[in-house]
RNA sequence: UGGGGUGUCGCCAAGCGGUAAGGCAACGGACUCUGACUCCGUCAUGCGUAGGUUCGAAUCCUACCACCCCAGCCA
């Protein structure tokens, strides 16, 4: 066996051989490259893994760059909570924070130098004259009336645009290059535009901003990017990065393009998640139902776990739908580990041990983690009357249900056996309440003389804390929202994707859980604090993520 | 019918001419004071299809098929 890392996808390969031939004399530096006009989601995540990851193992580095070139959609909150979510993650751009902005001078006088040299030329037509002269898939376009003024004039046309003297949309500068290219990036792209709005970092200094594709390449290439890692659909744009570049005579970064990330039952495209956010759909971006990363940090997902995730769904040229368990099982193998365990009842049903002493109490010791007794114990008090979930009783309940029904036994987690001797209901018939007896002998030991394989969870009834507890699930009913042309994705909305529930019972040491830490309620899943909503008094658990249950599966 | 890209198990994904890794899911079983965790099994005579080259092909060649992306003064 080989001792080195073997790498584990085409674009650590790739990085690897160039390091291994000495390319850039030994130098890695790659770059993740947000437009700040929303908030990060678990796609970008893959985007933030790829490139801080291959830096770190690789020993290169990795930087932070905001494509800025669109002051309209641009604003300074989405810079503050993409960083806060890139160091989250657990990565550090150090040095490296960089913007697209920050080289609009350069960009300029670039954007002069290809039109000196014939390569680009200040036009004049509408939007809607430029698309209808640019031709179609299969057919090609046809030049601008305006594709040979000299140099002299675009060069005062562009200083003059430059200078406010047009208004916006009236002209625009484009790069010369082949109205009849295959590649329709290649029809003489627009570079630069006018718009007179205010930049969030370089205010109202300019009223000409450059397209993205005139700033991103140039932006790689002064950063010296030695590896240009990017989504699939801008391959095709690839060429014409690669043409501005070798006009300027500046160095060139080699792109490569991966999949983008699809998860099941969640939607990814910015538009629409923006859309959810403006319409309340859900309650904002960090809404826990969100695939944003703020939101699945609300919902209780450790930022581990994530990493995990982006590992393990690895990286490739294929479009791929990546089920949601496999980011479920990332958390629930993180969470596992580190969360500490406690008893909730969610839905109550109140047990009378008519056999216990009225007025006594007796704290019994548990485990905090019960693989990692390095954690401590927590101490849990027990009294006559307790809470038990409502699922865990039957009055008819099938052979394979081993929990409580009428004359049955039934373990009370770190207490005593008990056994159902009488039920209770009310006018409606309904089951409010069951007498049970114990048997002192269970304590922490086995039953005499017979087996008792159902242990279920329960709270002291009047030393239980009230909690809210949000039970969150898919947010749409489908696998990929929006697929279906015929249907608006928003009517694809799961309805049921938050339950509230008000009247949970939680063990008293919850009371110090603290904001945004993660539990186990045994038996029923990992829940978190919710950090916006949850207050000392009045505690608020989101449910992160399930248990696995083969029970409910088998019925 | 232009250009770019992709097709290996239900979902991802290794593989780079020597006889199909791994993860998730699923299904059995063991263990268990969480029907959890853990553990142990099972799960592609087959790699989009059809030909060809070769002692040997998922890997090379040819043709075909399917799907994704591109006609913003968005990124």
């Amino acid at each position: 066996m080989s001792t080195e890392a073997q790498p584990r996808d085409f674009i650590r390969n790739i990085i690897a051989e160039d390091l291994a031939t000495n390319k850039h004399d030994g130098r890695l530096a790659t770059r993740f490259p947000p437009e700040p006009n929303g908030y990060l989601h678990i796609g970008h995540a893959k985007s933030i893994c790829l490139n801080f990851g291959v830096a770190e193992e690789m020993g290169g580095q990795c930087h932070l760059r905001f494509d800025d070139t669109n002051p309209i959609k641009e604003e300074t909150e989405f810079i503050d909570a993409i960083k806060e979510d890139v160091k989250w993650l657990g990565f550090d751009w150090g040095e490296h924070e960089y913007y697209a902005s920050n080289y609009f001078e350069q960009l300029y006088a670039w954007a002069v130098q290809l039109i000196k040299a014939g390569k680009a030329y200040v036009d004049d037509l509408s939007g809607e004259q430029m698309r209808e002269l640019r031709g179609t898939l299969t057919e090609p376009g046809q030049n601008s009336p305006h594709r040979d003024r000299s140099v002299e004039e675009n060069l005062d046309l562009f200083e003059r645009m430059r200078n406010g003297e047009f208004k916006d949309g009236e002209k625009v500068l484009r790069a010369k290059i082949d109205m009849a290219a295959p590649n329709m990036n290649l029809r003489d792209p627009a570079m630069y535009r006018i718009l007179k709005a205010h930049h969030h970092r370089t205010g109202d200094a300019w009223c000409i901003y450059p397209m993205y594709d005139f700033a991103h390449g140039q932006s790689d290439s002064i950063e010296q990017i030695t590896h240009s890692i990017c989504t699939l659909e801008f391959a095709d744009h690839r060429p014409l990065y690669d043409w501005f570049i070798e006009q300027l005579g500046i160095f060139a970064p080699r792109q490569y393009e991966f999949a983008r990330l699809n998860l099941g039952y969640t939607v990814m495209s910015k538009r629409k998640l923006q859309q959810l956010v403006a319409e309340k759909h859900v309650s904002g971006w960090d809404d826990p139902r969100m695939p944003t990363l703020v939101g699945m940090r609300r919902r209780g997902f450790p930022a581990k776990a994530i990493r995990t995730f982006c590992e393990r769904i690895g990286v490739g040229k294929s479009d791929s739908w990546i089920d949601m368990s496999v980011l479920e099982d990332c958390v629930r193998e993180e969470l596992n580990e580190e969360a500490p365990r406690a008893m909730c009842v969610l839905d109550p049903l109140k047990v009378v041990i008519t056999d216990y002493p009225e007025g006594q109490e007796e704290i019994f010791s548990a485990p905090i983690h019960p693989q990692k007794p390095e954690m401590g114990q927590r101490q849990i008090p027990f009294s006559r009357e307790v809470y038990i979930e409502r699922d865990d009783f039957m009055e008819e309940p099938p052979k394979k249900f081993f929990r409580l029904g009428p004359g049955r036994e039934v373990r009370l987690r770190y207490g005593y056996v008990i056994k159902c001797e009488e039920v209770i209901y009310n006018d409606a018939g309904e089951v409010v309440e069951l007498r049970c007896s114990h048997d002192p002998a269970t304590l922490g030991a086995a039953p005499e003389g017979r087996k008792v394989k159902g242990i279920i969870h329960w709270v002291s009834a009047d030393r239980a804390l009230p909690v809210e507890v949000r039970q969150y699930d898919r947010l749409f009913n489908v696998e990929s929202p929006g697929a279906n042309k015929d249907v608006d994705f928003r009517e694809e909305i799961n309805p049921e994707s938050m339950k509230v529930v008000t009247r949970c019972f939680g063990e008293p040491g919850l009371a110090l859980a603290s904001a945004g830490e993660a539990y186990q309620f045994e038996r029923l899943g990992y829940f978190c604090t919710d950090s916006r909503d949850s207050r000392p008094d009045a505690l608020v658990f989101n449910r992160t993520v399930t248990l696995r249950d083969s029970w409910a599966k088998a019925k």
